[in-house]
Parts: C-alpha cells; sequence; structure tokens
DNA sequence: GATGAATGAGAATTCATTCAT
DNA sequence: TATGAATGAATTCTCATTCAT
C-alpha cells in the first residue's frame, strides 16, 4: 500500500474528474471513472466525496474557473485603448482554433445547469463573471451582457455547425453591438 | 395479451421519448423510461430502434421540428412592415414566459450534438433553418447568423441565470445588431 | 419486395449460416445473423427453421459434408501405391497452411456434438465417413480407426498450441501407425 | 441480509463457475448462472470478475488443473518398469468409463480457445504440461507429442461415436507409437 | 481515516419464438 | 405462403452507494 498519506488526494481526484469529463463528456462522470483516472481506489473517491453530485460540482467550478481565468488573462493583455471589436474576434477565433474539449466542456456546463440544481450556481456566477470582465471594456453593463451572450451563441453555433470561422462577418457583428 | 396488433407504434414510442427528453432531459432518456412512458413492453422500444442512438435523433429530430415550427410561425404572423426589434423581443419574452423545458430542451439538443455524431447534423440543420426563417427579416444572411446567435445566447444566459426578463435592454440590442 | 418467389431461399439460409459459424463461431449462430448474412427477412429463416437448433444441424450437416468432400478427393487423388506417411503428412500440412476457420469449425462441431443431442449423429457420421475413407489406404479398419484419432488430435494440438508444423515427426508417427 | 462480510467469496464464484461449465457446457456460462450456483446476489459475479471471459478463462485454468493433477497422479503411479502401453489403456478405460462431463469440458476447451484469445493460452499450457508428462515414460519428446495427439483424437472419438470402448485396438495402436 | 468488498438496481442489447396479416 | 411486428426473457456490464474492517 503506497500513498497511505497523501495531502491532495482530494485535489487529485477533482483533477481527474475535469479530465474524465473533458474527454468523454459530462455524461460519462463515475466514482469508476475518477478513481481509475487518478489512479486512487474507488473507496477513496466516495469518501471525499459523498456523492457524485458532488465531485460533479467541483468539477464543473474548477472547469469553469480556468476558463475565467483565460478570460480575465485575455482581458489584462489588452491593450488600454484597443479596439474591442477585434480583440474580441481574436479570442473567439482562439478559442475555435485550439482544443475545442474545453470549449464543449463549456456547453455541456450550461446544459448540465438547466437540469440540476447544484450546478445552476456554479453556471450562473459563470456568466455573471464574464459578463463582468468584458464589462471592464463596454461602455455599460448592458452591453456586456449582450456581447456575451453574442459570444456564448457565436461559439456554439460554430461547433455545432462547423462552419468555417468568418472573421469579417464576427467582427461586424461585434462592432455594431459594442460600437 | 392486449395490444397484439398496434400500427403506429413505433411513432407512439418516439412521442413518449419526446415527453421523456421534455420533462426529465436528455440524460433520463433510456429504452426503459420510454418503453414506460409510451405503456409499450422493453421489446418494442428496442425492435423499432435498434440502438438508443437511434431514437435519441428521431426524438431530437421531433423536438426541433416543434421549436422550428413555432418560430416559422412567428414569423409567418409578423406584419409586412413590422419593426423586427420589437417582434424579436416579443419572441423571446413569450419564450422565457412559457414551459421552459421545451426551451431547456433545445439546449440540451446542442450540447448533445457537441459530444454525440449522430445528433449533430440534427442540431446543424437546425441552426440553419432558424437562420434562414431569420434571415426573410434581416437585410442579409449575416445578420441573420448574428441575429440568432444573439437570440440563442440571450435566452441561454436568461435559462441559467434566473435574471429577470430586460425587456428594453434586449431591444437594445437586437436593434443595433439588425438596425 | 423483391423476391417473392425464391425457390432456393431455403439453400441460401443454409449457406450463410455456414457462413456464419466459419466466421464468428458456433456461439454467434442466431436467426438474426444468418438472416443478415442471407440478406433475407427475419420470418424467412423461421419459417424454414422452426427452431435454431433446426438450422444448427444443416448448418453443421453442410460443414460436414465439405470437409468429408475434401478428404474424399484427396484419397482419391493419391497415387495407387502411393506410401501413405507421405500422402498423409501433406494432407495435415495442407490443412495448417490454408483457411483456418474451416477446421476450426470442426472441431467445434466435435465440441457442440458433447453437449447437443441434435449434433452429436451428425458428428458420429462424419468419423465414421473419415475412418472409411482412411480405411481404403490402411491394411485394417483398425489401424484407419487409430489414424483417424491420431489426425484429429494432431490438428487439435496445431491449432491450440500454435506450434510451427514437424514435417519429419508427424511422417515418423504416422508411419509407424499405419507402417 | 447475510453474508455481508465473506472471504474467499471469490472462491466459491470460481468453484460455481467449474460446476455450470461442467454440468451444462461452456456455453452455459453466463454471470447469472454462476452467480444462482454460487449463491451469490448476481453483482457479486461481475465485482469479482469484471468481465464474463475473466471468469472463463479462471474456471477454464482450474478444470485443466485438475485434469492435469489427474493425469500427473496417474503418472506417479505407475511402477518404474511398467509396460507403457498398458498403462495408457488403462488411463482411457478409466477416463471414458467415470463421469464424462469432466472430459467434454476438456473438448470445449480447446474448441474455446480456438475462438477466443484469452482462453488460448490456458489450452496451450495445458497440451503442453499434458506433454510433458507423458514424456516422462517415452523415449523421447517426439514419441509424447505423438503420443498426446493420439490420446486426445481417440478419447474424443469415443465421446463423440459412443462406440464401446476396444482395449486391445488402442493397446496395439499405443503399443506402435511408442513401441 | 481510509478502503476493499458487497449489493441491488438499472443500463443497452440480443434473441428465439409467436402471431396477425 | 411468407413476413413484419411483437414480446418477454436473458444477456453482459456499469454504477452509486453502503458497510465491515
Amino acid at each position: 500500500m503506497p500513498r497511505r498519506y497523501d495531502p491532495d488526494r482530494r485535489d487529485r481526484i477533482v483533477e481527474a474528474a475535469v479530465r474524465v469529463v473533458g474527454a468523454r463528456g459530462l455524461g460519462a462522470l463515475s466514482h469508476r471513472a475518477v478513481a481509475a483516472e487518478a489512479d486512487v481506489p474507488l473507496g477513496s473517491t466516495t469518501y471525499h466525496f459523498a456523492t457524485l453530485d458532488d465531485l460533479l460540482v467541483e468539477a464543473v467550478r474548477r472547469t469553469a474557473r480556468e476558463w475565467l481565468d483565460g478570460l480575465a488573462a485575455w482581458e489584462r493583455g489588452l491593450p488600454a485603448g484597443a479596439p474591442l471589436a477585434d480583440a474580441v474576434v481574436d479570442l473567439v477565433a482562439e478559442a475555435l482554433a485550439g482544443d475545442r474539449s474545453r470549449l464543449e466542456l463549456e456547453y455541456e456546463l450550461y446544459a448540465a445547469a438547466l437540469r440540476r440544481p447544484a450546478v445552476r450556481p456554479v453556471a450562473a456566477a459563470c456568466v455573471e463573471e464574464m459578463t463582468a470582465v468584458l464589462g471592464r471594456r463596454t461602455p455599460d453593463a448592458a452591453a456586456a451582457r449582450a456581447l456575451c451572450a453574442l459570444l456564448d451563441g457565436l461559439l456554439l453555433q460554430y461547433l455545432v455547425s462547423g462552419r468555417p470561422f468568418a472573421r469579417a462577418e464576427v467582427r461586424e457583428a461585434v462592432a455594431r453591438l459594442v460600437g
């Protein structure tokens, strides 16, 4: 028996859960799958997370955090007077170009929130924080909310439809919205 | 043994699947649940739909059809020169006011499409048709796509966040986008 | 509906059953698998073969027939005074060199005979006929029976163990047995 | 809920599997059948043996072991200079006289090995060990292999054909082979 | 605290067979 | 006669959770 004392095992379990969900979807989250991924005994996952929902919420929280941290970094990196439309287009382009499973996970999070009360606050907070970050660059909060909605909708459509990214078109739309 | 001969049994199964999915989410779709809802033996659902994916796709297709038919009806009902922004705001308000499970299902459909290849074409076609319908009232296709994205994003945010519907704000955003 | 009148459909079903069993083993024999392989409706297989056992026996009979026909052809092709040991070695070598699924099927037939009364007579007749064919080249019936047993045992061992064929060794054993 | 704590439950499951397979054939091996025979809940068999193949292999291994132990005991019991032919005839006679299900199982094992990769090594090792045991009484390894094949073939034929055991004939054949 | 074992429910599928047409 | 539909039992396997150690 290695690893009897293992202080950040709980953390490692959450990370494993994030990987499981990222790779195979929310529906694939199970104590067993996570235990295998984290290389810990099954009993360990149920010990640290009494129900599967507890683990789900933690995984979802961490996923949202990573996404939000990325967004915040993007925002901090923008030059002071940079034209927002161009920056946003870059953000979208980058999100679509990279590993899509992170992005897909974001929408699974939203979908999960619709049915599972435990997930809902996490998703709501995520939307709120996204809006707050965008709000640092928009004239007012209403514009930030609209921009956030447009971004969410655009990314979702691109993911679903598989259409190639239409840079100019997206730029135009963003520009109209936050002008 | 009552119902030995039963035409349109297949249809009743699909309808039951739509009800199951609408009431308890895509994750609750199972041969068992559908059989119980349709009041047919378990074997009957697997006879008509060899795999669960077949049934899922059929249910999802029908759900999307209902949503799209509603949208088309809304569009047909608009007066010729009606201001689009107001009409769109009404549409959103109505969607949020009524039974939300139909709407929630729409987003589960999108999320499912991200992971299940079989669902993807259905979701893609749905986005396309929504855009086409909106396109009858926008200056060009690009505006329709942007509007569609905004609508999808807005509805998603309202569903997730539970914020009260801000009529003026939404109107403003739509107006900016489609002039 | 094509093919309403189809006189040798029964035959085609049996052939399909042989293919199914040859490719995936006796355990994979099912009305459905055969119907798919023969490209006939499911009801057609149950119409021509009331129970699965009927179909199994027919398939097994045909398999044995093919094997026995091959054996008989080999025997007829032997020169009058040919040394038996060499001829037998060639037979074994050829059986092991070609498509092994035919051979494997032969042993599944035997195994099936041990548990299924319906198959037993077919297997027994197969052994008997093999012995009769070999008997045309051995001094007496006892030698034929022993040779048949040795062949069956050798082929089985080679199939199971995967050892390379040891020509000289087999020749020696056969020679001792049938002089 | 009686038996909540039950060490060597795993062992009892394997034993039950051996009984099921012995009584009704390899084809009758199922989680359900074994669970019933071992008087444990169904979930218990799947807990200890994740797939049916795992259980099959274990059962088959144990069956082969018993057979090989019997063979080894027979060999150890032979007087030093005993004539091999007579001893072998006794062995065959005994095998055919007793409970045949053990013997039948042996051939099902071979047949299973032909189709299931997981079983193959067990069957191959069984052949090898049989040959090794016989080799202690034969002039060389080649003779042992031939004798083993003859034995396997003979027993198979007797099982399949139901012919009465012909003592003198078998003795003659063995004598020719191992001199 | 921590964990291997246990369990019962439920999952998707496959299937032989029967039956109405 | 031929066949699509229907059915109910059985298949393997996964799982969240509980419990004894």
